[in-house]
DNA sequence: CGCTCGTTTGAGAGGACTCAAGGTAGGTGG
DNA sequence: CCACCTACCTTGAGTCCTCTCAAACGAGCG
């Protein structure tokens, strides 16, 4: 799942940027123009329902590529995002990646991979979603955090509960009581208000 | 979106298949070796939940590849594939796939474009299971499918209800009531038990 | 005509959500 | 070093609404 070169990009055009904690890169709706790559900090992909709750469809950290999809389809962006942390980005226009890409098969089939990646990825988070009972919502999702941290002890689980119950589309209160429960059950454990699993 | 050229296919070894309705193409949990293209025919990708509850994760019709992801990263398919309709499909296995890749660079680019349109969708789907109103989440479902079927006039929704329910989280009884809802409120139609919108 | 699959209706229980209020921890500035 | 601030966590009470279960109707097909 390596990202791409910094300096290939460089060389074909990109730029890189520096932004604040909380600032917004893309916004939902709007179209489309550039490849971004986050160098440093972190962003998350979210979307607002008719009731304004919001919805973590991702977060993204050192490395990671964000926003491509709607790039290679036309379409405008069904996600915002937001930075987590003061982050550095670097972004390429679409026809200078599409040179790029056309010049560099491997690293076509890199994204690729990567794409593939994000699809089984987004099954998972289909069935977190659709999962009726709290617990299983939870353990589904630490589940899935483990296995991209590529933990195989327990792990502090890097969300909040917030967090948490934007990424499962419960409410937080549920996804404390919930994790009281599950600590209870020696599922998880809570030291300090932080998670372990 | 073109599928790939069935003579392509065949040129680098891939095989046609005849399946009977109800019949399970692959299954959750084990190891992908080949990519599937449908040539005719429907099919279902579906997983279950704990208590057993179906989740459909998606449905694909004539033209259409499944099953994809799991093959270029090297993990056990997350989701069932099962056939809704007597099917033709052809497969071709991962290593012959891969030199027809590499043979065609085009190709490459086209299932990256297939890939992107993948995960929009699934973007789709998530908003969808995520929404806490049924009548959001059938709204979002028959607005999904519409914009697949390039409709812009009212359309049939060649769904059942169950399928509905089975597609965005809900059960069967919630999907009907919350049509007779929508109905009511002039937002679809509902013509001898059959759904327009 | 009689399956079978899909749809419909009703009654009841459970549990997640909302709202409100207070607690905790870590960081900042005086 | 302490007081404050902010962001996050916790608890309680109550409502609403979806789910479950049960039973029956409808339509299409051999």
């Amino acid at each position: 799942m390596a990202h791409i070169d910094n300096d290939v990009l460089i060389s074909y055009g990109a730029s890189t940027q520096r932004v604040k904690k909380g600032e917004i890169i893309f916004h939902e709706g709007s179209n489309p123009h550039y490849f971004y790559q986050l160098i440093e900090g972190e962003v998350k992909m979210v979307s607002l329902n008719r009731q304004g709750k919001e919805l973590i469809l991702g977060i993204r950290g050192k490395g990671d590529s964000f926003g491509e999809p709607p790039l290679f389809i036309n379409k405008t962006y069904p996600s915002t995002a937001i930075t987590l942390k003061d982050s550095i980005i670097i972004k390429i226009s679409k026809d200078k990646l599409d040179i790029l890409l056309r010049d560099n098969p491997t690293i076509a089939l890199n994204i690729l991979v990567r794409f593939a990646e994000k699809i089984y990825q987004k099954t998972i988070t289909s069935q977190i979603l659709a999962a009726s009972d709290p617990e299983e919502k939870i353990l589904s999702f630490l589940d899935r955090i483990k296995k991209i941290e590529g933990a195989n002890n327990p792990i502090k689980i890097p969300y909040t509960r917030q967090q948490i119950a934007n990424s499962t589309g419960l409410c937080v209160e549920t996804v404390i009581r919930t994790l009281i429960k599950l600590s209870d059950e020696k599922l998880v454990e809570i030291k300090n208000h932080k998670v372990y699993y």
